[in-house]
This record gives structure tokens, sequence and C-alpha cells, in this order.
DNA sequence: TCGTATATGAACTGGCTAGTCTATAATCGG
DNA sequence: CCGATTATAGACTAGCCAGTTCATATACGA
């Protein structure tokens, strides 16, 4: 009966880190430092992983970006899915979304920029599957934004370019933020899109 | 007499490359494959010039990084200073210059994405004379959009506000474009800065 | 022709990196 | 306690890179 209800342990030496928050810090490291300006023993430092472990686990570094691009696309999908739950407008809603990131962006403690535009710089040609995942990063954050727009409701033409206009507002913030604007200059282009956006009738 | 005329000649053995063109290849280069996928022999070969010369004629790489920011930075004011001329509009010579932005960002056989904001995001906390470089770079591209905005004259705090829009939508741009968006996705983006900017009466 | 000045090319250094390999440690079932 | 299994630590390989050094080449002025 304890048999029954126990986890399942894996038959050999037990993980020396925790598995669980491992792409979670990984994608941090990613974030602070940029792929190539992490390395593999910032990895180990950092997780508790064996070197050995990562290549066992995952297969390559890249393969780690892969991954971790995937957990920052979905943390994001995440804070639009509490968003949209507050019941807000499409305008109250896209305020909120721009606001948090410009707050993000501005503060000196967060990991600075934004893990999905560095490495799209800095990757123009990547590997097939960091490309998917950077595609799939990319992509889903247009439709994160239409789905602000329309409540989950069907985009029209318009609402997808609306979203692209949206899009190109938060990466440059990043580019304008890592080039050492301040929270007000943020605010200046959230007031703009927010007017391109949702004209003021 | 003729030694009136002749160039002045330096003593020593002649160099091998064209001096003019070496920072133009070098921004080239660097805004082609980024700052750390350019490896010194990348720049010998394209250049022409001998490893050791980089070295005694500009100190080192990350110089070099700043030269040609500086380089890349005057291209583009001397592209503003060509649409200035033309006596546009400013909602017009705006709109020149984006577009002539987005058409490069969509054409596939320029170099793609943009130095300024690829070493702004790949460099967080670059070495100080990169850093100034930099400054000068994205400061300086704020400064160029309030000159299409004024046609030379005096910006109101207003229009600093708009030239960080327009900023912003063209670093957006940048990673909407290096992130697979084609030409008419640039387009939307340009259609609604230009109403945010220049909102219809 | 000779001495001086400058640039070249190629070898060299030192360091860092991703990725592999191996002996050992820690856990399991029996 | 034993054998099987899995993870660990960390040494090791192989390659790349920035930057330096030095003998050699090519120009000058006299």
């Amino acid at each position: 009966m304890s048999s029954q209800f126990r986890e399942e342990r894996p038959r050999g030496r037990p993980r020396s880190f925790d598995e669980a928050a491992l792409i979670d810090t990984v994608t941090d490291l990613f974030w602070r430092k940029g792929f190539a300006g992490t390395s593999l023993s910032d990895l180990t430092d950092a997780t508790g992983a064996a070197r050995a472990s990562f290549y066992k686990l995952y297969g390559d570094k890249e393969a780690l970006l892969a991954r971790a691009l995937g957990t920052y696309a979905d943390r994001f999908h995440a804070r639009v899915d509490a968003t949209l739950a507050k019941g807000l407008s499409p305008r109250e809603a896209v305020a909120e979304t721009l606001t948090a990131s410009a707050d993000r962006l501005a503060d000196p403690d967060a990991p600075n920029g934004c893990l999905r535009c560095r490495t799209t710089l800095e990757q123009p040609e990547p590997r097939a599957d960091v490309a998917a995942a950077l595609d799939r990063a990319n992509g889903g954050f247009v439709m994160q934004m239409e789905r602000l727009l329309t409540g989950d409701g069907n985009p029209t033409p318009r609402d997808r370019q609306r979203a692209l206009a949206l899009t190109a507002a938060v990466n440059g913030m990043v580019v304008l933020a890592e080039a050492g604007a301040d929270r007000g200059a943020l605010q200046a282009v959230i007031d703009a899109t927010l007017d391109a956006v949702f004209p003021p009738a």
C-alpha cells in the first residue's frame, strides 16, 4: 500500500538538481546574459546540474536555448491569460500589458531586455530547432496581442494589423530601454501606440 | 615643382589596403554578421589589411566596433540630410524615411537588420568607447527623427515624444523583420505610426 | 647604394569554449 | 550484501579566437 502512493523513484543515483526549476533557471540566465554570453559552466554553476547531465537530458546548448524560448513565451502567455481573466476592455487590457512591460524594462533590478528580441537579432540563421522555437515565440507574441484586442474572439484583418503595431511597439521599447531610455520615454511610446491602435473618436 | 603637387607619401612600405574603404567594409561585416560573429580573420580577408595593421591603427576589435557604429550613424544622418533637402512636409519626410527603412529591412539582398539595434541588445554593458559610440548612435537616431519632424527647427517637448515613438517604431520593425515579417506587415506598422504621430484631423 | 621607416605575413601564445569520456558515488530491487 | 542503474565530478579533447611577435618586404630620402 505504501508503494501504491509513493512517487515513482527512478532506479539509479538521484539527480542533485531541481529538475522542475532547471529550465526556468536556464531561461533566466540566457535572458540576462544572452546565449553566446552564457557558458556551460555558468549553467552548471547556477543549476547545480552536472555538465554531463545537460548533454544527456537535452542534447546540446542550442537545444537548451530552444527550451528556454518556449518557457519565456509560456510566461508571457500566462501573463496575458491573467490579464484577460480580469474582463477589462481591449484598450485597458492592452494598456495594462504595455505598462507592465515598460515597468519591467525600466526596472534596474529586473533582468534587462527581452530574450525573444535579443535572440531574434543575435541568431539571424538559427538551427532548425531554435528557429522553430523562435518562430513560435515571435508568432505567439503577435497572437497574444490579437487575443488582447479581441478577447479571444476571431481577429479581423484590421485586428491583425493592430496586433503587429503593438508587437512593433513592444519590440521598439525593448531596444529603446536597452539604449538607456527612462520610464518616461517608454510611456511616450505607450501613449502614442494606444492612440494609434485605439483612435480617440 | 613636382614635389609641390605630389601627394605626401608616408615613409615606409605602403599599405596594401584601401584605407578610406576599410571602415566601411568593417561596418558592413559587423552589420551582416554581428560583432561576436565576425572574427579578425573575416576582417583581414574582407579588407586585405594585415592582422597587425588593425591593432596598430585602431587598437583592438572593440575599437573597430565603435568606429563602425559611428560610420553606421553617419550614413543614416546623410540619408536624413538628403530627405530634408527635398523640402517635403514633416509627414512626407517621415513617411519617406520609414518606407526606405522598411524596404531595406524586407530586402533579402540587403544586409539584414540594423547594426545599432543589434549591438544595443548584444552588448548590454559595453566598454566605455563602445558605450559612447552606441549612445551617440541611439541618441543621434532620435535627434534625426526630431529633425524630420521640425525641419531643423527647435523641437517642442511634444516633438521629442513623437521622435521617441518614431524611433520605437523603427526599432520594432527591425525586430519584426528579423523575425520573418514581410513587407506588408512592416507597412501596417508604418501606417499605424504615421496615424499616431500625425493624427488625422 | 645605403639607412630608415613602415607594413606584411605567418607563426605563436594564452585562454576560453562546447562537448566527450571515465572512474566513482548513490540509489534501487532482490 | 550484491548487481544493476543512473548521476556526478572533473579531467580531457579539439577547436576557435583575440592579440603579440618577429623576420621579411617595400617604400622613402640622401
